[in-house]
DNA sequence: CTTTTTGCAAAGCGTTTGCATTGAA
DNA sequence: TTCAATGCAAACGCTTTGCAAAAAG
């Protein structure tokens, strides 16, 4: 991790969870709190490799699951393949391409607010809402009208 | 499958898909319109053996994945796990216990025409609109109080 | 010094593939 | 008779587990 202030930010997080500061788990703090995809632990993995080659890919498999525990990432919520982790933030919404898998996130005023059904609301507990989009992104439809 | 009305449906949908009709098919087929739930494919596989004796856990499963292709069932979006399917219905939302992953259906005519952003409107074609609520179904709440 | 974390290897689970056989049209 | 569908077995991909060695607090 470069950056004094992602660190002390994630100095703060450990402690507060009681997990131990290694060089690991900052190197797979730092990849993801700079990027904006939403990677698969292999994704992870290859990269944070690039700048600290000893790094197994179990301990970046376990790093990011601990980091969902203690709600530093979500997990996404896909069909089938391997799994994929969104580093938490504002609150955003996502579009997935039934052709290709993309997920495209976009934040929309309009669904902030979206009243929970009364049922719901009862029986419940809500933590988050989420809107999800499926179809086609830019390019896959691109390819459907000129095959 | 013992229903006449459901056969014909059936036989119709295939015909449209260029699909040959097997009494495997027929059975799955027959199981999931009856079933109110979001199985696996191993959950299909053991119901449908109950009157089918012979059929291989392989044939249910390239049934399902054959079934989602001509739009039957959805595959829905989970957080890892073995694949779960839905029979497609009229609209209708998720609820996902973070804690047991149990689902809920609900539907909501709240939910019915939410405005999909400019952004992705110009560029994406949108085939479906789902929102998706994370918390705790009413049992692991409970839970949670009288730990 | 204690306890967590790491790295490695093996096991586990679910999905996918190839192919010979069977059955629908 | 033809071509798709089935059943089986093996391969595959991703996740999880167990454990000894290393590192953090």
């Amino acid at each position: 991790m470069q950056n004094q202030a992602l660190t002390d930010q994630f100095s703060e997080l450990c402690k507060k969870s009681g997990l131990k500061i290694t060089p690991q788990r900052c190197a797979v703090y730092g990849h993801l709190m700079t990027s904006r995809n939403h990677p698969t632990a292999v994704e992870v993995y290859r990269t944070v490799r690039g700048r600290f080659p000893n790094i197994s890919y179990d301990t970046v498999n376990r790093t990011l699951l601990t980091f969902a525990e203690i709600g530093l990432v979500d997990i996404l919520q896909t069909k089938g393949g391997p799994r994929r982790f969104d580093p938490v933030m504002d609150n955003h919404h996502h579009f997935y391409c039934v052709d290709c898998g993309k997920i495209i996130d976009f934040t929309s005023q309009h669904y902030e607010d979206l009243k929970i059904p009364d049922r719901i609301r009862a029986e419940c507990t809500v933590f988050t809402q989420r809107v999800v989009l499926n179809g086609l992104c830019p390019r896959c439809r691109k390819k459907k009208r000129t095959p």
